[in-house]
DNA sequence: AACAACGTTTGAAAAAAATCAAACGTAAAA
DNA sequence: TTTTACGTTTGATTTTTTTCAAACGTTGTT
């Protein structure tokens, strides 16, 4: 094995294991830090070869990953029959967003929880106006990020343009 | 069951299945919402009886709940052979750090990949460099939410600090 | 219309994770 | 010192998740 192959295997590797951590499955993360990794959209065959996995669980994570926005079919001309993948360019913030709705749902359980208490319940009550608290505030900073990401995503594009322009 | 009583259980579920949502056990979030629950510490013996598992898995994720600071041992003089457990006051912004590395983990396959990926690679290079603004600027955020977060703590410690004086 | 090349679905098999019961070690109580 | 009450560890068992191979349906090709 030549060096490079070694750390993209090494990278795919690591993918998984950040997928895995994030609670979702090690075959995610490989096929992401795949696509990541191709410069030209790759079919379910290449995915499943590379990877050394048989079509089922590939085409079924794939499905998971479309429904998540993290890659996306595209046509591929030369090739009528098959179904062409690449990395969806906002992959991260799209990632981010998904992560968003678990803490949407943390203050949803919070918002539950104070309204169904009995007020007299002082412990309870003040530490599920702490959880709402946090989670509320959490969200505003989650909005900010989102908001001043796209401004810099916006002014990177703007840069590459114009070198490419040169 | 009285109505107290289902709306205690459907809470406990919903941390179960919030906390799988993130990749952790079940358990753990039972474990959590039970202690969330209760004004005064439990015994592990009281876990176990509530929560209807024996001891075993409970005195492991006991144990990693206490690791990642999310329940802490209590001293309680009434029994001296019995650990006692109660949540730990900052519990969810505990739980936001052990997050926070995880996006660290990202900065750092994003930085590692960067640093082994040739310049020429042009779509890898542009991609990894995504996503290493993407985790910075995140992790800035994340510090900016952080800060806020204690002083607006402080702020809410202090209000019910002079409500208990009056 | 028949065939071929796909992706998807499905039921079984394998792997991984969670759980249990019992054995074990430890420290307080007698 | 002995006994007892606990928490932890361990190996087996159960449950859940992942994976595979094969059958299936669909759509482009001949």
């Amino acid at each position: 094995m030549t060096h490079e192959e070694r750390v993209r295997k090494e990278i795919i590797q690591s993918f998984g294991e950040a997928y895995k951590a994030f609670g979702l499955n090690k075959l995610m993360g490989y096929v992401v830090a795949l696509l990541i990794y191709s410069p030209k959209p790759l079919s379910l065959d290449e995915i499943t070869k590379q990877l050394g996995r048989s079509k089922g669980p590939v085409s079924q994570i794939v499905r998971r990953l479309r429904d998540r926005k993290l890659i996306r079919k595209v046509w591929e001309p030369e090739n009528n029959r098959k179904d062409y993948y690449e990395i969806e360019p906002e992959i991260f913030e799209n990632a981010f967003r998904n992560n968003l709705e678990l803490i949407k749902n943390n203050t949803r359980i919070a918002s539950y929880i104070k309204e169904k208490v009995p007020a007299d319940e002082k412990v309870l009550a003040g530490r599920i106006d702490d959880m709402l608290h946090f989670y509320k505030l959490m969200e505003k900073h989650y909005r900010n990020f989102l908001a001043e990401w796209i401004e810099e995503r916006n002014r990177l594009m703007l840069k590459s343009e114009s070198k490419k322009r040169k």
